[in-house]
DNA sequence: TGTTCAATAATCGCATACAATACCGTCACG
DNA sequence: CGTGACGGTATTGTATGCGATTATTGAACA
């Protein structure tokens, strides 16, 4: 049992970087980031059992932290809270999948109507290089495939300025990994990357409706990829490991 | 302010009560729920400071569990966290007031959309009636006007039978109350019940399109009628607050 | 009067402690 | 065999404690 890192974090970095005002980066914070990407990222599986213990050890925090992210997590609903019997990787039923998309496609309209005609040369160009991007690791057909098409739509929600819509979007994205992750065929690349090129089109061309639509039905093309598929579960300490890293945690 | 928080257990710590068995409601949940309509019913005003000790010994728990629900109200938007400062009453800025609207905008029409010519004849009717009790209780110009007005909007999305979509829609509702509770002025009746009525007509028609519509320039109707209307400031400290707030700054 | 800065008080971030509940294996009994 | 009682272990729910950070007071000084 090894206790001895408490202090670590706090005296460890003494005084080596000087002039570096860096916002104290909130244990609790690093905590609910890890877990979020873990379930995006599909390493926890859905319905996955997530004990407050393990969980803790393996990120070198404490039940507390662990607790309070679920409950944050809880909220946009990667995971479920059920009393008394704890917390789990959230496995929306059919219908709740049903809800999300729908919801989704509503707001990822908004955000082509808001983006059309006001996309910035700069902007488009960002875009642009983004899809190439997915171009590229489509060929490999690995994890980066689903991440970076992902990420286009978080892009384009950043775009309009609208900090909420782009909350909202990232939240009904999030879940759309979870829906897939149980109900998408094993390598299904979620998005098409010349349906990504036609919206940009539309936007630049700063056709409102038809951006709309290109994006409504990109998102239905989604959709339709969806079949039922087996998945196998690991062990939670080995699939943790990487993300207690790169958030700057110490596991035990 | 006063916060109450039901009892369950308070006092019954060694001996189990024979015969009562209570519905297990966490502590957790009711402090976030007290938490909640306390900022929504404005008895806790927007910008107001929040320490953890002082509201744990109101509502009889530990900080623990104010703690858990902070981190969840900021979630969805209700309360600011200042690392290393703690918690207080979101004061959404006027640029985040109009996101906010804009979003609910889209959701609702989306809820327009969903409704047109899906709605059964009791939920018409159900419809109708809160309707009339609305315009009853507007002539009287009392709190309920407000409270039902609000209502009829989460009815409605409640109709979808969309979960997701709900929760959206009571989210962007409860920062509307918070925006107002700012911006708007005293005694504007953020609804009209005429446009309600049109409103229900159009669905009963299955005019999708019309639905749509309506919904938007009805809350655009609230925006301008509420928020945009001049409101004349009577005390610096009234002026001076919002700007004090915005820059993280703490008025008395 | 106003400003600076140290000492103190208030508050937060997090870990830990303890109580309450659920889970699981065992054994008696049908 | 099946099933229900029972006890021990694992896990959750909540309170409390401690060090760290921030706010505040107040005295020295310009």
């Amino acid at each position: 049992m090894t206790l001895t890192l408490s202090k670590t974090t706090a005296s460890g970095r003494g005084k080596a970087e000087m002039g570096e005002r860096r916002t104290p980066v909130l244990r609790a914070e690093s905590v609910y980031r890890a877990l979020r990407r873990a379930i995006i990222e599909q390493a926890l599986k859905p319905g996955m059992k997530l004990p407050e213990d393990s969980i803790g050890e393996q990120l070198g925090v404490s039940r507390t932290l662990v607790r309070e992210a679920f409950g944050r997590l809880a909220v946009e609903g990667l995971v479920e809270l059920k009393p008394n019997k704890g917390a789990s990787v959230a496995y929306p039923t059919l219908e709740e999948a049903r809800d999300v998309f729908e919801v989704r496609r509503g707001l990822e309209r908004l955000v082509a109507e808001n983006l059309a005609g006001r996309l910035t040369p700069t902007q488009a160009a960002e875009l642009e290089a983004h899809v190439s991007q997915e171009e590229k690791a489509h060929e490999q057909d690995g994890p980066e495939s689903i991440r970076l098409s992902g990420e286009f739509h978080i892009k384009l929600a950043e775009m309009t300025g609208n900090a909420l819509l782009l909350r909202y979007v990232q939240e009904a994205s999030s879940r759309c990994s979870l829906i897939l992750a149980i109900y998408g065929r094993p390598h299904s690349t979620e998005c098409a990357v010349s349906e990504h090129r036609q919206l940009i089109e539309a936007l630049r061309a700063g056709d409102a409706a038809r951006a709309a639509d290109l994006m409504d039905h990109h998102l239905r093309a989604v959709v339709t990829r969806a079949l039922l598929t087996p998945r196998v579960e690991r062990d939670i300490r080995d699939v943790l490991a990487p993300y207690a890293l790169s958030e700057g945690l110490n596991p035990a």
